[in-house]
DNA sequence: TCTGGGGTCCTAGGACCC
DNA sequence: TCTGGGGTCCTAGGACCC
């Protein structure tokens, strides 16, 4: 007889504020950023100004992530912003998973501040689901400080919907049997993968609550909304199972650095510029990941919004910082409607593994050097710290001569005290 | 909207081939 | 060419998630 699977989902509360506040508590502060209206928001003047997450007293005042800093301050003009610190929250993330491994060896993170647990066949060892949950809720609110919510049941989804109830700091179950009564009644956009548009859509066909779309005819909703019609019928009857999926286990697809420009660029040497910046930590990211990449995309953004991309297939896949450059100016040149630009990005996919000897017939001289280039401006990079080497294209600008950067695993320090 | 950054998957349309 | 049908590949854009 095999048992049913029992899933946990962890969920970290208003997870970048949390963070910030139990670090600034660790460093001697006397107030807790998550008493107040107080937010993480990114920087105006860069063009960054949006709120990334709110505390509860903030969000009595109606403050949604996304929304800009500057409609935030209308609505509490009292409000406390502080600046986002991301290797921080990758601490905190790392010392989360490594305090979850003690309940289950699958455990898989589904983003910086949310994972499954696969709990099944671990009853043996930590109690009951529910009773473990609570347990593992209070441990991480006394050892690390902050509060999760943990959603229950025999797959990812309803664990996942399960953990959005009531909040913070609390556990929730929602089994197949409990569907009907916990799930149902919720407005159609609290369904996982119904989102802005999808919502509108059903609106339009007169479904509103998840249960007008469990119920409804899914040959009707795959006459108007395609295959996302099948899938979110079955999301809304509870019908979902993927397996948790532990970390590296599955190869990624791609990788992309994109970045917002604190004034509009309205010249291609700038524009170049820039997508040298991506390009290093993107080509970096892959060569460190051991792989080559077959498609190069670059995507725009101008000063009104207007978003639009341009890819291409390489014949010869490549791991080159200089390639994958010259490829994105290239791209970047047939694209360019000469409007005046706001972000730029750049993206690479098709990913192959390079552990065979790139060496090839059709490399030449110049590749190889290119290859050990890049392999020692990487150690350098590493071992020194990433700005300790960079192009000369950079010195009589002002702009970043590299954009974004690969992260290092930590744990944060166990943070001691209560809440 | 004074509107970030990093992902994945799906679809439509065109090119090209038989 | 007032021309069919089916398959694959490629590209651009849009949807969703955090």
């Amino acid at each position: 007889m095999t048992n049913k699977p029992i899933i946990m989902h962890i969920d970290v509360n208003s997870a970048f504020l949390s963070w910030e506040a139990c670090y600034r508590l660790q460093q001697g502060d006397l107030l807790d950023l998550r008493t107040i209206p107080s937010i993480v928001g990114g920087n105006p003047d860069t063009r960054r100004g949006i709120v990334l997450a709110k505390s509860v007293p903030a969000k009595e005042f109606n403050i949604k992530t996304g929304e800009s800093l500057y409609s935030a301050l209308q609505k509490c003009p009292t409000l406390t912003i502080v600046a986002p610190r991301f290797d921080l929250y990758l601490k905190c993330s790392n010392s989360l998973i490594k305090l979850l491994e003690e309940y289950s060896p699958s455990i898989q993170r589904y983003s910086i501040d949310e994972c499954f647990l696969d709990y099944t066949n671990m009853e043996q060892h930590f109690g009951d689901p529910l009773s473990a949950a609570h347990k593992i809720k209070e441990r991480i609110k006394n050892e690390l400080g902050f509060t999760v919510n943990i959603g229950i049941s025999n797959n990812k989804l309803l664990a996942k919907m399960a953990s959005d109830f009531q909040k913070p700091d609390a556990v929730h179950t929602l089994y197949p049997h409990e569907i009907k009564e916990k799930m149902w009644p919720l407005p159609v956009g609290d369904l996982f993968m119904v989102g802005r548009a999808t919502k509108s859509k059903l609106h339009k066909l007169g479904i509103f609550t998840i249960k007008d779309l469990a119920t409804a005819d899914p040959k009707f909703l795959q006459k108007h909304l395609k295959s996302h019609g099948i899938l979110i019928w079955n999301l809304a009857n509870g019908i979902e199972n993927s397996p948790v999926i532990e970390e590296n286990s599955t190869p990624i697809k791609g990788i992309g650095n994109s970045t917002t420009i604190p004034f509009d660029v309205t010249d291609r040497k700038t524009a170049h510029l820039i997508l040298l910046s991506l390009v290093e930590t993107v080509s970096m990211r892959l060569r460190n990941e051991k792989a080559c990449t077959r498609l190069v995309s670059i995507s725009i953004r101008t000063n009104e919004f207007n978003n639009y991309s341009h890819q291409k297939k390489l014949t010869t896949p490549t791991d080159c910082t200089n390639h994958i450059f010259m490829h994105a100016c290239q791209l970047f040149n047939e694209a360019w409607k000469k409007e005046p630009i706001r972000k730029l990005g750049v993206r690479v996919s098709e990913l192959s593994n390079n552990n065979f000897s790139q060496v090839s017939l059709f490399d030449s001289i110049d590749t190889e050097k290119q290859k050990s280039i890049d392999k020692t401006i990487d150690e350098l990079r590493l071992r020194y710290g990433s700005h300790t080497v960079f192009r000369a294209s950079f010195l009589q600008s002002n702009l970043k001569a590299i954009t974004g950067g690969v992260s290092i695993e930590e744990e944060l320090p166990i943070i001691s005290g209560k809440l």
